[in-house]
DNA sequence: CATGAATGAGTGTTCATTCAT
DNA sequence: TATGAATGAACACTCATTCAT
């Protein structure tokens, strides 16, 4: 909530730099705002994961976990500002469909990046997917969340990859 | 939020089978309410965390990161019902303090329990410890937030422990 | 709206004596409020129309004009304040059944009233007894709406009888 | 309400085919336009009576209340459908006035053609207007706002003369 | 001490009115 | 002159908090 005080209409209309009449001319009502912040939030972070991805495809698993987690962080950070509040607001909101969708999509990208590994085969390539994903995104949120101060962001920048490679690794044959 | 309907200061008050009144005989203000819920709630888990750090000291890596991740995970499940709606509440507590503190019991017992490996030696043992704790925390949150269901948690269960090894076992020189 | 000014929650509230907040204790929401005042209205002068109408029963044409015209306009006058609102209002509620249910009533009542007049036979009692009922309620009101002064009463106390009896013995048999 | 809905401004341009801001080079606030629709509905009816009125000069009072009651009611059966709503809406204008000067024209043209009665000769031909006058308009009105069934309309039509008459009879010298 | 009715500030939402185009 | 997006005051309703019993 920091920087943005309670969430009343007024106030985000005004910060938005209009009037709450204004305001719902565009949304039927408060819930149909934020799920649209939500959403645009949420679409930027997975182009950014979709297009490290396909980016990323093909190289060896160094490089594939480095990319994607460093390309996840920066979208994360893009969006700072309103990434935390959104969590906290996400839950008042019917949001399981819009949370599917865009974890689907992201599992659908991963998915296809750990299949062109050309240094590591997965048995069960759809349990490998779940895991990195919740890995990737529930650390960077744990980490972030309390406190976004350079050290910590140092420390994610420098362990998640490993962490995602080390697990990879691990639950690769051969 | 769903089963738990509005979380107003009267229903929570019923819920806990006193009178609006009373509950305000014990809590200065609703915040101080949700504050001591979360507090109490965060305490089951970090002490199963402190015990379970205590109990595995001394063995290897595996059977450490296998037995953390369970206490963990059975710490959570048994206050899921909460635990969740916490969340969610949490963000407009001022809990910064509070977050701060388990969050250094939990490190302190974690630190303890790595530098006790025998199979392991950590050379930037804050660094591993604040990854390993992040891991653990984000990881179970992310994977069981929008889906608490016993496939999910399977997964959990297999994944995760396989993650903090596989992790440790990669800082861990030689 | 004379001396009432906006009918807003609030104001109501105030001027029976309460907070918005009370109000909203034994209201579900303004409809209910306006619906229950009305009702309440509308059931004062329904009984007293039903007891003039018992009470009359069995007397001649003249009497009972007389006496039912005398009682209705009591019953309307003894609540003007608000009567004169609650006709505005009624028509934002769904106020159908509620309209149906009175005017079933005292047709009821005049119904009966009519049957039992020693001097005069109907012959299409369902007709007459709507159409003096229409005669009756309609007048009233439009004596009343603009201009509810001694005159206009003094008019309606003389003419009105006048024309009931005049319409009952000119649709009366023999 | 139910077939206009609300009566917001914007609405009520849409209906007219011109946009909020053409209403409102024309009228210079709501008021004024709902006034000025009210206006012009009241002169239809008025109109019609003093032309019945006029018309009817002279004819016996069978004929006379036949033809008032006849033209009053196709006067507003013309403008139901706003016709019920205006009466909603009259009570937040400031129509005082407007309704005193409709009052006084039907009067004036009503007292005429009593006066041309060849079958009757009134005492108190203020009184008598008045009380005919408040005998139509409100009969008709509570007739017809609740239900302007077939049904109801022919129970009008056919006993409002007859009321009408029989009064008229009543109060008539010799 | 416990109660829960009363309070009223605060929130989401509407709609008459204005004014830049 | 016509438009309709923008405005914000005003309203219905909620809920944390108090206090008489």
């Amino acid at each position: 909530m920091e920087g943005i005080g309670k969430l009343t209409t007024t106030r985000v209309a005004e910060r938005a730099g209009v009037s709450v009449g204004t305001m719902y001319q565009y949304f039927p009502h408060k819930q149909a705002l934020l799920y649209a912040v939500l959403e645009q939030y949420l679409e930027h972070v997975v182009i950014a994961v979709e297009q490290a991805c396909e980016r990323l495809a093909g190289t060896p698993l160094a490089e594939m976990t480095e990319g994607l987690v460093h390309s996840y962080l920066e979208a994360k950070l893009r969006h700072m500002p309103g990434s935390l509040a959104l969590y906290a607001i996400a839950a008042d909101l019917d949001t399981a469909m819009l949370i599917a969708d865009v974890t689907a999509r992201v599992d659908r990208a991963v998915r296809r990046l750990l299949l062109s590994a050309p240094d590591a085969v997965f048995d069960d390539i759809d349990k490998v997917t779940f895991a990195l994903r919740t890995l990737l995104v529930g650390t960077v949120r744990a980490g972030l969340e309390h406190d976004a101060s350079p050290t910590t962001l140092a420390m994610l920048r420098s362990q998640l990859p490993l962490m995602c490679r080390a697990y990879l690794v691990a639950v690769s044959r051969d």
